[in-house]
DNA sequence: GGCTGTATTGAAAATGACTTTCAGCTTCCG
DNA sequence: CGGAAGCTGAAAGTCATTTTCAATACAGCC
């Protein structure tokens, strides 16, 4: 998603595009896969040096809310965000040994109707995330 | 898993049954489905008053490593837990609205192999959370 | 049934990932 | 351009969880 086009989506939901925040956004662009807030932070910085961790924060959320980007919890207690791209539904695999997350794009999850839930519950969003090694440290272990 | 069952399990591993942990164990039991500290803390005071909540995170902790629970992230910052029963691996629903969290028994996940991962990972375990809205509350929504 | 080494306990303090507060600054609607 | 409303950074505050530490209690061994 290109600076103005999060911008207008900010806008309209009353929202400001600021240096900082472009900043954020660039730093999410080049960092790829589930980051935290604190490399986004270091990252962003190499354009804006004067970012606060705060302001990072705030901003995160700012573009969960409006859909720029999307939390991805892993478990350990921090929030790693992604930017949202078209469409692209997509979930991740950890190496439970260097903690290296990677992409899995596909979406292997049967079409909700055909889970069986418990009885009255509908399902709008799932979260799925797997567990494993990767090629490097399977090797070596 | 009853709690002679469990006690073997710890001892196999160095660690040692008490009171304390009996009242946890008797507490993951009687709530069931995937509650965080804080609630198993104030059910097991019921049968042990005097139980530190400290003591309920190291039992925690505990019960994962060996086995006779697991750990539940709804991605609320905090942790769940449910006890282990044999075989029955499965996964949870949660309500958006009123946050109820049930059952879903059976895994709709398709064998690891058939998952496109990026090359080089395998996985070994995986998580699966799903959002929506339990009867009552899609009713009144 | 005692002894004893070591795991366990509870209270208090520490940690770490956020969040809030607040005074000053910046966007952008008009 | 003007100014209301949104944003920012620093410092202080939350909150779930972890660590520290001295006292206590399991459990294997006589």
């Amino acid at each position: 998603m290109r600076a103005e086009r999060v911008a207008e989506r900010l806008r309209a939901r009353g929202r400001r595009m600021t240096v900082q925040r472009r900043a954020v956004l660039a730093a999410l662009r080049a960092l790829g896969c589930a980051r935290d807030a604190e490399a986004i932070h270091a990252r962003a910085r190499r354009v804006y040096p004067h970012l606060g961790l705060v302001t990072v924060y705030r901003t995160l959320d700012a573009f969960v809310a409006d859909g720029v980007a999307h939390a991805v919890h892993l478990g350990d207690g921090r929030v790693r965000y992604d930017l949202s791209e078209d469409g692209a539904h997509h979930h991740h695999v950890v190496c439970l040994r260097c903690g290296r997350v990677a992409r899995v794009d596909r979406c292997h999850l049967p079409a909700p109707r055909r889970l069986d839930l418990p009885r009255g519950f509908t399902v709008t969003v799932h979260r799925l995330e797997l567990f494993g090694y990767c090629g490097r440290c399977a090797r070596r272990s």
